[in-house]
Formats: structure tokens, sequence, C-alpha cells
DNA sequence: ACACCTCCTGTTATGAGATAACATAACCGG
DNA sequence: CCGGTTATGTTATCTCATAACAGGAGGTGT
């Protein structure tokens, strides 16, 4: 029993209050430290990103910009997001078109993730590449950057049906 | 100099003639073997993927489909492709939105991506998954695929450049 | 302050990628 | 031949992303 599951989405709990300004102030500071600017949009699409439980659309983040139900115009987001993603922010899931916060503190990384089919969570993790840039190096390749992107069941979503 | 670099696209040759109808008729052997049947759009699609020495868009293929420069209508193309790729004759690659020929003969398998952002050429490779693997069982996760992408220069557009 | 440059933003419009929905046709087993 | 199943043809629409250009904010040197 139970072919198909129906938890809801949501595994990361999404930040709020003072988690949400200790993140939000965390980024102003490594902006600071490079001469970046974490301008307004850019700071409220990392808001957007670091409330949210699940990874996020591109226009998802379009229509909750605004303070009072009023969209963004799409360049506002989509460069919001290339910076983020630059700076080490965010990171674009290319299997969903959709769009996380980094979760993994520190600088610019090689990001992978575990994405649920189910509940749609995308849980990121530190890979080791050790095996596929030998791969790469042997086939003369210089890589400068891996995604990886598993799809599978989440823990929660493998566990027997209750009902 | 040479901060950039404009090789021709292609590494890969691509089939003609005798190869090319050898390789499709591997895969009509393959089909037959499973009850499955490569049908004149699908065959007409992994075709044209056999003949490209680079990774195709969907509506490069929708442009091309038609013998006479007829092109095909969207569903017919991305319907044919949803079947080459759930029996292994192609991948797609998520960071380009574009569309391969299996290249590692043998049933379906894990793809991995070595991707020069210079020439376009994408080498398919045999990864090695085994510590993301074990990564993901760490974590809970039940992984049904794995997508790997490696972004970087390929050795021809590594080499110093002859200008 | 001023001129200057650079980076960022606002806005309009359009391009690229993919699918929904429904009707028709081919295939296959009984 | 009939009926279920699978695949195709066709129209329309949807989602995702960027080009292009005008204007504003923030620095730097004089
Ligand atoms: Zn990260
Ligand atoms: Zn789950
Ligand atoms: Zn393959
Ligand atoms: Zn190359």
């Amino acid at each position: 029993m139970g072919a198909e599951c129906h938890h809801p989405d949501g595994v990361h709990p999404g930040l709020k209050g003072s988690a949400l300004n200790h993140a939000l102030g965390a980024a102003e500071q490594r902006c600071a430290a490079t001469q970046e600017r974490l301008t307004a949009p850019r700071r409220r699409v990392l808001e957007l990103l670091l409330e949210s439980n699940s990874p996020q659309k591109a226009y998802d983040l379009i229509a909750a910009f605004g303070a009072h139900g009023e969209p963004a115009k799409p360049p506002t987001v989509y460069r919001a997001l290339e910076f983020l993603e630059r700076l080490g922010f965010a990171h674009r899931i290319e299997s969903l078109n959709a769009y996380v916060p980094c979760r993994i503190d520190g600088q610019s990384h090689r990001a992978a993730f575990l994405i649920c089919d189910c509940c749609g969570a995308a849980d990121e993790f530190e890979p080791d590449f050790t095996a596929q840039l030998a791969a790469a190096t042997k086939a003369g390749y210089q890589v400068s950057t891996i995604t990886l992107e598993a799809r599978g069941r989440c823990a929660a979503c493998s566990a027997p049906a209750s009902s």
C-alpha cells in the first residue's frame, strides 16, 4: 500500500524572526568584506529564500517579492538570483528550475543535492567529488564547477504510511 | 592573450552512413527485446541526435525533424525525447537544456557529463558515485537517479592558442 | 561641489523551453 | 472483427529567462 505518499512540503523549517535577521546580517557582513553590496532587491530575494521551506521557483519569488502583494518584474529577481549564486548565498537546482538558499556555511563551494520526489525537499550536502575529478583530469578536462543532483525519497517519505 | 578561444563545435564526430544505420539497428533490436517500439518519430529524433556532434536543443531537433525542412510540432519531439531517455538511448543535460545520444553502450545507467564551456562539447563518462551514494544513505535517502554535470575546459580548449 | 565612471535598478518587450488537452490512428490480443 | 492500449497529430497555452535601454545611486579625484 501507499504507492503514493503525500507528505507536506518542507523539511527545512524556514527561518523566521531573529534567526532570519541573523542570517541576513551575516550575509551583509560577508558582502562588506568583499566590497560587494547586498542591495535591497538582493536582500529581499535572499530573505524569501531563507524563509521558505522548499525550493522556490523564480516566478514564485517574483510573485512574493512586494510587501503588499505587488509582484516584481522578472529581471529584478533574476538579477538578484544571479548575484546570490555568484556569492554562494543561493544555489540553482537545475532539475527543478528552482532555487534554494545555501545551507552550508562558509564560502563558495561545490553543491550537491538530495531531492525527494515525494515531498519536494532538497537537502544540500557536502559532496566528495574526488572520484569524478580524477576521471575528469584523466580525460584532459579542467573542471571549474560541478553540480550533482540525486533524486529519490527522503527518510520521512520512505517510512511506512501511518494511515 | 587568448582569454577567449573559439574552437569549432564538436568533439564527437557524429555518425554517418553505415555507422549511423548500425547504431539505429542496434536500438531497434534493444527495443524489440523489451516489447518497446522504436516508431518513426522516435527513430528520427534518435537519428538526429546520433548525427550531431554536440548537444542538441529541443527546438533544433524540432526544426531539423522534417525531411524537407518542415519542422515538427513540439510535442512530437518532446515525446520522442522522453521515450529515448526512458530507454537510455539519450540523456538530457540539465545545465544546457539540451540532449545527447547515449555514448556508453549497454543498458540504462547513471550518466555524468564533462561539459566544455569553450567549444560546447559534452563528454559522457561512467561515474563512480560510491562516495555520494554513501552520503545519501547516511542521510536516509533512497536514491533512484543521479545526474552529475561538470563544467570546465576540454583538453583541446585548454591547449595554448596557436595564433 | 563638480565631473566622471561604474555598478545597479526600473521598465518594456520578446525569446526560449515545455506541456495541457483532446481528437485520431496504429497495434495487438482475443 | 472488436475492444483495450499505446502512440501520434494538432491547437493552444504555459512556464522560464533574457535583451535592450533609460535612469539612479554610489564612489573617486580634483
Ligand atoms: Zn551551498
Ligand atoms: Zn520526502
Ligand atoms: Zn549514457
Ligand atoms: Zn572544448
